[in-house]
Order: C-alpha cells, then structure tokens, then sequence
DNA sequence: GTTTATGCAAATTCTTTGCAATACT
DNA sequence: AGTATTGCAAAGAATTTGCATAAAC
C-alpha cells in the first residue's frame, strides 16, 4: 500500500503537511485531478499557490503525470513507475463523460504505431472518452 | 484545394472577415492552434472575444476538432471529416518539443485496442511527443 | 541553525457574458 | 430589412511571481 510518508521519502523531498494533503487527495479519489480541484479538497488546508507548486514539483519528481484532458484545465495522476524528470506512463487514459472522471488504464497495453520516416518518439499519451462500466449501470 | 469560403458555403455559415480570417490561419500554419496563438495573428483584424466563438462554432460545426496537449491551453486543427456535433478525428497527433508544434498525422491508422468490459468508447484521441521529421535534420 | 516550503498580495493570462453597434444575406 | 456576428467593457477563472514568515531537517 503506497502511503504519501513513502512516497515523499523515496524521493527525498521534505514531509509536509501540504504535500502529505495533495498526495492523499490523489490517493482517496482514484481519478486524475486538476488544480482546481484540489484547491476545492484542500482549501482549509492549504494555499492555491502551494498547490501549483507542489504539482510542479511533482511532476519533476515523477510522482505525477499530466494526464490528458480536451476540457483546457490540466489534470494530474499519480504515476506508477516515473523517475525524476522522465515519464513512463505509457497507459490509457480513460474519461467519462457521465461522471466526468479520467482514470488510468494500466493494465491494458499501448498498441503498437508504426510512424513516418526520421519521427523520434519520446512520449506517448492516449485518451479515450466515453461510458465508464460503472456509469453504464445505472 | 480547400478555402475559407468553400468550408464556410458547404456549413451554411455567414461568410464574415473573422471567420474567413480564422481559416485562413489554419490553413497558412499547418499545426494546431490555440486562442492565444490566433489572437496573436489575428491582432490587427479581430477581437479576442469573437476568436473565441468562433472557435466555438466551428467546433460544433464540425470545421475544427480539438488537439489534446498537456501544456493547459486548448489547442484546434482542421477537420479533415467531421459533421455537426460528431467528430470523427480518429487520427494521432505529434507535437515536436523543438519546434512546439502539434500536427494532425491522417495517413496513419488508430491502432485496434480491447477495454475492458462494460467501458464504451465514443471518441479517442492520441498525442505522440518527440522529434518531428523537419527539426531532427537540424 | 540552516534550508526549504508556505502564505499572502498582487499581477498576468485565459475565458466568459451582456449589450449596443455593425456586417452579412 | 432582418438576422446573425462583432466589438467593447467588464467580470470571473486560472496561473505566476516576489517576498516575508513558518515549518522541516
């Protein structure tokens, strides 16, 4: 079970209370999360400043991922296997359009893309969007 | 080859020097753009406020789909065939990280991929980062 | 005790809305 | 002439920066 003490440690960076906040937020809601959004979570606990910075902090350390979005506000996950300043999350991203939530695919593969000619890729992200199983339900 | 007026004749939209203007920075600038992007090109023929609808319209109209990008701001491209509110843009996009610019890729599959159970996919979208073809010989 | 992170204030950028004036058919 | 689009003003979000204070090691 991943704990924020954890993964804060791992990555060497100092244990507060903000970031201990943000990295639970991740934690409890499963799906990707904007700056907005955590600044809704955690406004009696932190600053909307700190939340920036902290995101960026995060990223650089691998802790979090940008997760695709077509809505103009960025959102972030937590990322499985990153180290510092170089993303693996080669996984899908999958957004409702019912509840509104992304959440990581990581068990189903990327597929495999055959680009032109002197094309280097370094990074590839992938969104899908429609009914989630448990929306489709109800 | 395409013009401002065909696409805006075949939409049964008012031929207007914005919209044209709108176009034409589109097809001039192969790449996605952002509103920012175009306020900036457009700054001597029109307001920044009917960029944005315009660019609203042309989405629902099916002249412009969305880029997905992870640096927050929205980005559009030409469709290539897309009617009124159903986009049908099942193609990847490239964004070089040295000259910044994302590019529609149309002659290459969406490659098959299997979710799981119960998800139902309406809309898919790919973004590939790296080194596009003009900046690696450089 | 030293260093790093946070909070607050303020500025900047991005986006939306209302309404009167203008341009299009 | 009639209708749809535009421009302007202004408000509301989202994001960034600087600096003094507070928290972590």
């Amino acid at each position: 079970m991943v704990s924020a003490e954890n993964i804060l440690g791992e990555k060497k960076l100092r244990i507060t209370q903000s970031r201990k906040a943000v990295i639970d937020s991740f934690i409890a809601n499963r799906h990707a999360l904007s700056q907005p959004d955590l600044e809704k979570l955690l406004e009696n606990s932190c600053d909307r400043v700190t939340i920036y910075r902290i995101l960026d902090s995060f990223l650089q350390h691998g802790i979090l991922h940008k997760v695709p979005d077509l809505e103009g506000t960025q959102k972030y996950a937590l990322c499985d296997s990153c180290s510092d300043h170089h993303h693996h999350d080669e996984h899908l991203h999958f957004k409702c359009t019912v509840c509104g939530h992304t959440e990581c695919l990581d068990e189903i593969p990327m597929p495999q893309i055959n680009l032109p000619e002197g094309y280097q890729v370094d990074e590839w992200n992938m969104l899908l969007q429609g009914i989630c199983g448990d929306c489709e339900k109800s």
